[in-house]
DNA sequence: CTTACCGCCTGTCGGC
DNA sequence: TGCCGACAGGCGGTAA
Protein backbone atom coordinates (compact mmCIF):
# COMPACT_ATOMS: atom_id res chain seq x y z
CA UNK A 1 0.00 0.00 0.00
CA UNK A 2 2.29 2.55 -1.27
CA UNK A 3 1.93 5.65 0.90
CA UNK A 4 3.57 9.30 0.23
CA UNK A 5 7.11 7.77 0.98
CA UNK A 6 6.89 4.80 -0.76
CA UNK A 7 5.92 6.90 -3.77
CA UNK A 8 9.10 9.10 -2.88
CA UNK A 9 11.35 6.19 -2.69
CA UNK A 10 10.10 4.96 -6.01
CA UNK A 11 10.69 8.68 -7.72
CA UNK A 12 14.18 8.43 -6.23
CA UNK A 13 14.45 5.16 -7.72
CA UNK A 14 13.09 5.71 -11.04
CA UNK A 15 15.85 9.19 -11.51
CA UNK A 16 18.10 7.42 -13.27
CA UNK A 17 16.68 5.51 -14.89
CA UNK A 18 13.94 7.35 -16.68
CA UNK A 19 15.26 11.42 -16.60
CA UNK A 20 17.14 12.09 -20.26
CA UNK A 21 15.78 9.07 -21.37
CA UNK A 22 13.95 8.09 -24.08
CA UNK A 23 10.83 6.31 -24.32
CA UNK A 24 11.24 3.60 -27.12
CA UNK A 25 8.20 1.75 -26.64
CA UNK A 26 5.19 1.23 -24.30
CA UNK A 27 2.66 -2.42 -23.84
CA UNK A 28 -0.84 -1.82 -22.14
CA UNK A 29 -2.86 -5.30 -21.32
CA UNK A 30 -5.96 -3.71 -20.26
CA UNK A 31 -8.35 -0.60 -21.44
CA UNK A 32 -8.51 0.63 -17.73
CA UNK A 33 -7.38 0.64 -14.37
CA UNK A 34 -9.76 3.17 -12.07
CA UNK A 35 -10.21 4.89 -15.08
CA UNK A 36 -9.86 4.40 -18.82
CA UNK A 37 -6.24 4.38 -20.14
CA UNK A 38 -6.20 7.04 -22.98
CA UNK A 39 -3.79 4.37 -24.41
CA UNK A 40 -3.33 6.09 -27.63
CA UNK A 41 -2.83 9.44 -26.73
CA UNK A 42 0.05 8.49 -24.47
CA UNK A 43 1.99 6.80 -26.96
CA UNK A 44 1.54 9.72 -29.26
CA UNK A 45 2.78 11.84 -26.34
CA UNK A 46 5.23 10.13 -25.20
CA UNK A 47 7.00 7.03 -27.36
CA UNK A 48 10.27 8.43 -28.61
CA UNK A 49 10.31 11.40 -26.30
CA UNK A 50 12.36 12.25 -23.71
CA UNK A 51 11.17 11.64 -20.31
CA UNK A 52 12.63 16.03 -18.72
CA UNK A 53 11.81 15.53 -14.85
CA UNK A 54 10.35 12.90 -12.71
CA UNK A 55 8.11 15.05 -9.96
CA UNK A 56 6.04 13.89 -7.31
CA UNK A 57 2.52 15.41 -6.37
CA UNK A 58 1.07 13.67 -3.45
CA UNK A 59 0.81 10.25 -4.28
CA UNK A 60 0.91 10.98 -7.94
CA UNK A 61 4.16 10.84 -9.82
CA UNK A 62 4.62 12.51 -13.26
CA UNK A 63 7.02 11.79 -15.47
CA UNK A 64 7.44 14.82 -17.71
CA UNK A 65 7.96 15.28 -21.26
CA UNK A 66 8.01 18.19 -23.37
CA UNK A 67 4.01 18.61 -24.13
CA UNK A 68 2.63 17.51 -20.81
CA UNK A 69 3.27 14.23 -18.17
CA UNK A 70 2.56 11.16 -18.27
CA UNK A 71 1.25 10.61 -14.28
CA UNK A 72 1.04 7.09 -12.38
CA UNK A 73 -0.79 6.43 -9.11
CA UNK A 74 -0.48 3.34 -7.91
CA UNK A 75 -3.54 3.07 -5.63
CA UNK A 76 -3.72 0.44 -2.85
CA UNK A 77 -1.47 -2.24 -4.24
CA UNK A 78 0.23 -0.74 -7.57
CA UNK A 79 4.08 -1.20 -7.55
CA UNK A 80 6.42 -0.22 -10.12
CA UNK A 81 9.30 -2.68 -11.03
CA UNK A 82 12.31 -2.48 -13.04
CA UNK A 83 12.76 -6.24 -14.71
CA UNK A 84 14.90 -7.26 -17.90
CA UNK A 85 11.61 -7.87 -19.99
CA UNK A 86 8.76 -6.62 -22.45
CA UNK A 87 6.69 -9.32 -21.49
CA UNK A 88 4.67 -9.77 -18.34
CA UNK A 89 6.23 -12.25 -16.54
CA UNK A 90 3.28 -11.99 -13.57
CA UNK A 91 -0.41 -11.54 -12.77
CA UNK A 92 -1.78 -8.08 -12.64
CA UNK A 93 1.04 -6.50 -15.15
CA UNK A 94 -0.98 -4.09 -16.70
CA UNK A 95 1.82 -1.94 -18.79
CA UNK A 96 4.92 -2.12 -19.40
CA UNK A 97 7.83 0.74 -20.43
CA UNK A 98 10.76 0.83 -22.28
CA UNK A 99 13.01 3.36 -21.51
CA UNK A 100 16.51 3.49 -23.28
CA UNK A 101 18.70 1.61 -23.33
CA UNK A 102 17.42 -1.02 -21.34
CA UNK A 103 15.25 -0.39 -18.48
CA UNK A 104 11.69 -2.44 -18.40
CA UNK A 105 9.26 -0.65 -16.21
CA UNK A 106 6.21 -3.43 -15.14
CA UNK A 107 3.57 -1.38 -13.79
CA UNK A 108 1.78 -4.05 -11.77
CA UNK A 109 -1.38 -3.30 -9.50
CA UNK A 110 -4.25 -6.38 -8.26
CA UNK A 111 -6.77 -3.97 -7.43
CA UNK A 112 -6.90 -1.59 -10.14
CA UNK A 113 -7.23 1.58 -7.75
CA UNK A 114 -4.24 2.91 -9.49
CA UNK A 115 -4.54 4.99 -12.93
CA UNK A 116 -2.31 5.91 -15.89
CA UNK A 117 -3.25 9.34 -17.20
CA UNK A 118 -1.78 11.55 -19.77
CA UNK A 119 -1.72 15.56 -18.19
CA UNK A 120 -1.04 18.09 -21.01
CA UNK A 121 1.15 20.62 -19.74
CA UNK A 122 -1.45 23.50 -20.45
CA UNK A 123 -4.21 22.50 -18.91
CA UNK A 124 -2.91 20.18 -15.88
CA UNK A 125 -5.54 17.38 -14.57
CA UNK A 126 -8.62 17.80 -12.34
CA UNK A 127 -6.43 15.26 -10.16
CA UNK A 128 -3.57 17.12 -9.61
CA UNK A 129 -5.15 20.72 -10.38
CA UNK A 130 -7.24 20.57 -6.81
CA UNK A 131 -4.66 18.95 -4.38
CA UNK A 132 -3.86 20.93 -1.24
CA UNK A 133 -0.59 21.37 0.10
CA UNK A 134 2.54 19.57 0.02
CA UNK A 135 3.57 18.10 3.83
CA UNK A 136 7.37 18.45 2.98
CA UNK A 137 6.90 21.64 1.07
CA UNK A 138 8.72 24.31 2.74
CA UNK A 139 6.38 26.90 2.39
CA UNK A 140 3.26 24.43 3.71
CA UNK A 141 3.45 26.27 7.23
CA UNK A 142 1.27 26.30 10.32
CA UNK A 143 -0.02 29.26 10.42
CA UNK A 144 -1.47 28.31 6.62
CA UNK A 145 -3.01 25.15 7.82
CA UNK A 146 -4.53 26.83 10.77
CA UNK A 147 -6.29 29.74 8.74
CA UNK A 148 -7.46 26.86 5.95
CA UNK A 149 -8.60 25.03 8.82
CA UNK A 150 -10.47 27.97 10.34
CA UNK A 151 -14.27 27.22 11.24
CA UNK A 152 -14.18 23.55 10.12
CA UNK A 153 -15.93 20.83 12.33
CA UNK A 154 -14.90 17.89 10.94
CA UNK A 155 -12.52 15.98 12.57
CA UNK A 156 -8.74 16.55 12.53
CA UNK A 157 -8.51 13.15 11.37
CA UNK A 158 -10.43 13.26 8.00
CA UNK A 159 -9.12 17.06 7.91
CA UNK A 160 -5.36 15.43 7.47
CA UNK A 161 -6.43 12.91 5.11
CA UNK A 162 -8.41 15.50 2.92
CA UNK A 163 -6.47 15.58 -0.19
CA UNK A 164 -7.63 18.92 -1.12
CA UNK A 165 -6.59 20.48 2.34
CA UNK A 166 -2.91 17.97 2.74
CA UNK A 167 -1.89 15.93 -0.51
CA UNK A 168 -1.05 12.50 -0.14
CA UNK A 169 -1.19 11.59 3.69
CA UNK A 170 -2.69 8.45 4.19
CA UNK A 171 -4.76 6.58 6.91
CA UNK A 172 -1.45 5.19 8.34
CA UNK A 173 0.25 8.51 8.55
CA UNK A 174 -2.85 10.63 9.72
CA UNK A 175 -2.74 8.00 12.60
CA UNK A 176 0.95 8.09 13.60
CA UNK A 177 1.61 11.86 13.07
CA UNK A 178 -1.45 12.67 15.29
CA UNK A 179 -0.09 9.72 17.99
CA UNK A 180 3.36 11.25 18.04
CA UNK A 181 1.77 14.73 18.33
CA UNK A 182 -0.37 13.87 21.08
CA UNK A 183 -3.56 15.03 19.60
CA UNK A 184 -7.02 13.05 19.92
CA UNK A 185 -8.30 12.29 16.41
CA UNK A 186 -11.77 13.57 16.39
CA UNK A 187 -10.93 16.92 17.96
CA UNK A 188 -12.32 19.11 15.50
CA UNK A 189 -9.81 20.82 12.94
CA UNK A 190 -11.06 24.50 13.62
CA UNK A 191 -10.06 23.62 17.03
CA UNK A 192 -6.30 23.96 17.13
CA UNK A 193 -4.80 26.46 18.52
CA UNK A 194 -1.77 27.61 16.19
CA UNK A 195 1.01 25.81 19.09
CA UNK A 196 -1.02 22.48 18.45
CA UNK A 197 -0.36 22.86 14.47
CA UNK A 198 3.04 23.46 14.71
CA UNK A 199 3.53 20.39 16.70
CA UNK A 200 1.17 18.58 14.30
CA UNK A 201 2.72 19.81 11.10
CA UNK A 202 6.50 18.76 12.25
CA UNK A 203 5.19 15.10 13.89
CA UNK A 204 3.74 14.59 10.16
CA UNK A 205 6.96 15.97 8.74
CA UNK A 206 9.04 14.04 10.99
CA UNK A 207 7.50 10.59 10.25
CA UNK A 208 7.23 11.09 6.50
CA UNK A 209 10.41 12.00 6.20
CA UNK A 210 11.82 9.00 8.78
CA UNK A 211 10.01 6.75 6.59
CA UNK A 212 11.82 8.26 3.38
CA UNK A 213 15.35 7.72 4.91
CA UNK A 214 14.42 3.64 5.64
CA UNK A 215 12.76 3.59 2.03
CA UNK A 216 16.54 4.94 0.85
CA UNK A 217 18.40 2.61 2.91
CA UNK A 218 16.62 -0.23 1.44
CA UNK A 219 16.37 1.18 -2.12
CA UNK A 220 17.70 -2.08 -3.91
CA UNK A 221 16.02 -4.15 -2.31
CA UNK A 222 12.83 -2.67 -2.21
CA UNK A 223 12.91 -1.52 -6.32
CA UNK A 224 14.88 -4.39 -8.01
CA UNK A 225 13.59 -7.31 -6.50
CA UNK A 226 10.14 -6.88 -4.63
CA UNK A 227 8.31 -4.11 -4.27
CA UNK A 228 7.07 -5.08 -1.18
CA UNK A 229 9.76 -4.52 0.46
CA UNK A 230 10.15 -0.86 1.23
CA UNK A 231 6.35 -0.74 3.30
CA UNK A 232 6.15 -0.91 6.13
CA UNK A 233 9.59 -0.27 7.45
CA UNK A 234 8.68 1.87 10.10
CA UNK A 235 8.36 1.52 13.55
CA UNK A 236 4.58 2.03 13.67
CA UNK A 237 3.37 3.27 17.20
CA UNK A 238 -0.53 2.95 16.94
CA UNK A 239 -1.30 2.00 13.38
CA UNK A 240 -2.89 -1.54 13.49
CA UNK A 241 -1.93 -2.11 17.00
CA UNK A 242 -5.76 -2.33 18.98
CA UNK A 243 -5.50 -3.25 21.69
CA UNK A 244 -1.74 -3.73 22.28
CA UNK A 245 0.06 -1.46 25.06
CA UNK A 246 1.11 2.28 24.07
CA UNK A 247 4.20 2.34 23.61
CA UNK A 248 4.80 5.25 26.06
CA UNK A 249 2.20 4.54 28.58
CA UNK A 250 1.27 1.08 28.15
CA UNK A 251 -2.80 2.13 27.69
CA UNK A 252 -4.40 -0.51 25.03
CA UNK A 253 -4.79 1.18 21.75
CA UNK A 254 -8.11 2.11 20.84
CA UNK A 255 -9.46 1.94 17.24
CA UNK A 256 -12.26 3.90 15.81
CA UNK A 257 -13.96 3.96 11.96
CA UNK A 258 -13.87 7.54 11.16
CA UNK A 259 -15.24 8.21 7.49
CA UNK A 260 -15.23 4.77 6.91
CA UNK A 261 -11.43 4.74 8.19
CA UNK A 262 -9.56 2.65 10.89
CA UNK A 263 -7.87 5.34 13.15
CA UNK A 264 -6.02 4.02 16.04
CA UNK A 265 -4.98 6.42 19.00
CA UNK A 266 -4.02 6.09 22.47
CA UNK A 267 -6.29 7.43 24.66
CA UNK A 268 -4.29 8.45 27.27
CA UNK A 269 -1.28 10.34 25.34
CA UNK A 270 -3.67 12.11 22.73
CA UNK A 271 -5.46 14.42 25.35
CA UNK A 272 -4.96 17.33 22.77
C1' DC B 1 -19.97 25.83 0.84
C1' DT B 2 -18.90 21.53 4.07
C1' DT B 3 -19.36 16.86 5.32
C1' DA B 4 -20.40 11.95 4.96
C1' DC B 5 -20.95 7.98 2.44
C1' DC B 6 -20.49 4.81 -1.68
C1' DG B 7 -18.03 1.88 -4.66
C1' DC B 8 -14.40 0.35 -7.29
C1' DC B 9 -11.06 -4.22 -6.69
C1' DT B 10 -8.47 -8.59 -5.01
C1' DG B 11 -5.59 -10.71 -1.38
C1' DT B 12 -5.73 -11.95 3.31
C1' DC B 13 -7.61 -13.52 7.44
C1' DG B 14 -10.81 -15.33 10.88
C1' DG B 15 -14.56 -18.32 11.85
C1' DC B 16 -17.02 -22.38 11.16
C1' DT C 1 -8.40 -28.93 6.00
C1' DG C 2 -11.30 -26.01 3.13
C1' DC C 3 -14.61 -22.76 2.17
C1' DC C 4 -16.58 -18.25 2.52
C1' DG C 5 -17.72 -13.84 4.15
C1' DA C 6 -15.76 -9.69 6.03
C1' DC C 7 -12.40 -6.49 5.71
C1' DA C 8 -8.75 -3.43 4.10
C1' DG C 9 -8.18 1.22 1.82
C1' DG C 10 -7.20 5.98 -1.91
C1' DC C 11 -9.96 8.91 -3.55
C1' DG C 12 -13.33 10.69 -7.05
C1' DG C 13 -18.16 11.12 -7.38
C1' DT C 14 -22.33 12.32 -5.40
C1' DA C 15 -25.91 13.10 -2.05
C1' DA C 16 -27.41 15.59 1.93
Amino acid sequence: MPELPEVETLRRALLPLVENKRILGIRFFRKDLRFPIPQDQIKVQVINKKTQRIVRRAKYLLLQVETGSMLWHLGMSGRVIQKNTMDPDEPHTHAIFHFEPDTFLHYIDPRRFGCILWVPASEGHPLINHLGLEPLAPDTTARALKQNARGRKASIKSFLMDSRQLAGVGNIYACESLFKAGIGPKKPAGNLRLKDWEILLQSLRETLEKSIQAGGTTLRDFFNTDGKKGYYIIQLNVYGRENQPCPLCKTPISRIVQIGRSTFFCKSCQRI
